[in-house]
DNA sequence: ATTTTTTGCGCAAAAATCACGCAAACAATT
DNA sequence: AATTGTTTGCGTGATTTTTGCGCAAAAAAT
């Protein structure tokens, strides 16, 4: 048992993959997290993630393990830093291509495979594993730099959603208030919005219009080389 | 000989750190190869890097084989992506945590170590070894968003320029053209370049006003929550 | 000697941004 | 039932920013 039998002339150290996925429950961002069931940090909390196979590249790795340990599936996923420090892991040397991915809260069902899975929101995170604090840190500037160029803000809500739950998730991303009327303008005149109904023009005021993304527009634009830059 | 005596339960890929160092000669942009003295691909250009060592961060190493390969110390290298495709390398699984850096052609002198290392032009740039050419597309895509962004084209000018060769550099990244007097204008009204004289009163209008990047001044504006957006 | 290029200064039209007002519909409270 | 506060859509005027171009002097090129 417990044979070493995978040699070479150098050291190498070993290589994970970890997810860290943001979700979105109208009023605060959400982080999925799960708890460690062996040592090292035994009962601590941790983003989805494991050692990488030698047949599978980082992404596949990061998407097999985001499905192993939390059933959530196809989420996808982008890198966005490599963590090297020498003494991230006690066990060995190890260095984690760490990703991250947008997905509805509605899509992760609890339970099944992911007893240990659970949503914890960005201003109650736990004492996190290993360097994990560091990489959270990483990827919530990630995000807010990349929200503000790509519209990836639409795999965090509904298909179908109102102009003030866009409102809320940009404001709880990037930690601002917007002018309501002004978030609404601007948004619309990106023309990257789709109403889902003309609005019937006798409708209560106060039902609010419903959008959704549009992304054959957005990548039409985007050809035409014009950016968010919100 | 060639002892196999570094043996883990699972096999383990190296790691390479490669560093994509850009340069500018006041018309293009400029890219700093070596030539591969060994196989696989002896004789195919690359970036200088190689394998991690076990006691060393992805910076590290990536510093450390610059030096060795190009003579180049202490260039402030950024890590931008991780390459992990499986048969990146023929001689064993590899994935390769690319950085790059940018840096004043005058610094790197001639020679000494690097007798094999040589600046190409972005438009004639050689057939590369490796995935280089891919990660050269990446390189060259993340400059640009970042050069939008962040006042890193003054590391690859004089500490003095003026405001034309910093215009020629902004048109070479973004492969665009600029009005002039819009481009000068949008550039002082930021507030991050110095003049570095008050400019003779009765000094000749053909020569042109010089000015430097000022650090401080960027800190402090970026502090209060300023984007250079450009 | 003539033409072309480069530099600095600056303005006016067009576009974008910003800070609000207002009324109707609804919910919660008294 | 009346009052109060909230939410939604529509709009508007003031300010700021962007953009496109003119001009003259000095230097370089022809």
């Amino acid at each position: 048992m417990n044979e070493l039998k995978f040699c070479y002339k150098y050291p190498h150290p070993a290589v994970t993959a970890d997810c860290v996925i943001f979700g979105f429950d109208g009023v605060s961002i959400k982080i999925l997290l799960i708890q460690r069931g062996i040592e090292p940090y035994k009962g601590k909390w941790a983003f989805p993630g494991g050692f990488m196979k030698i047949d599978e590249t980082a992404e596949e790795c990061a998407k097999r393990e985001l499905e192993e340990e939390t059933g959530l599936k196809n989420a996808s996923v982008e890198q966005f830093y490599t963590f090297s420090d020498i003494n991230r892991d006690p066990r060995e040397r190890v260095i984690s291509i760490a990703h991250y991915a947008l997905v509805r809260l509605s899509e992760v069902k609890g339970g099944d495979d992911a007893a240990s899975a659970k949503w914890y929101a960005m201003n109650d995170i736990p004492s996190l594993a290993f360097d994990h604090d560091r990489i959270l840190r990483m990827a919530m500037n990630r995000l807010k730099e990349r929200i503000c160029f790509e519209p990836i803000g639409f795999d965090l809500l509904p298909e179908i959603f109102t102009m003030t739950e866009l409102q809320n998730l940009y404001e709880a991303i990037l930690e601002v208030k917007f002018d309501r009327r002004n978030f609404y303008n601007k948004m619309l005149k990106l023309g990257i919005l789709t109403e889902t109904e003309p609005r019937p023009a006798n409708a209560p005021r106060r039902m609010p219009s419903k959008y959704r993304f549009n992304a054959e527009k957005y990548s039409e634009l985007k050809q035409k080389g014009f950016r968010l830059e919100f």
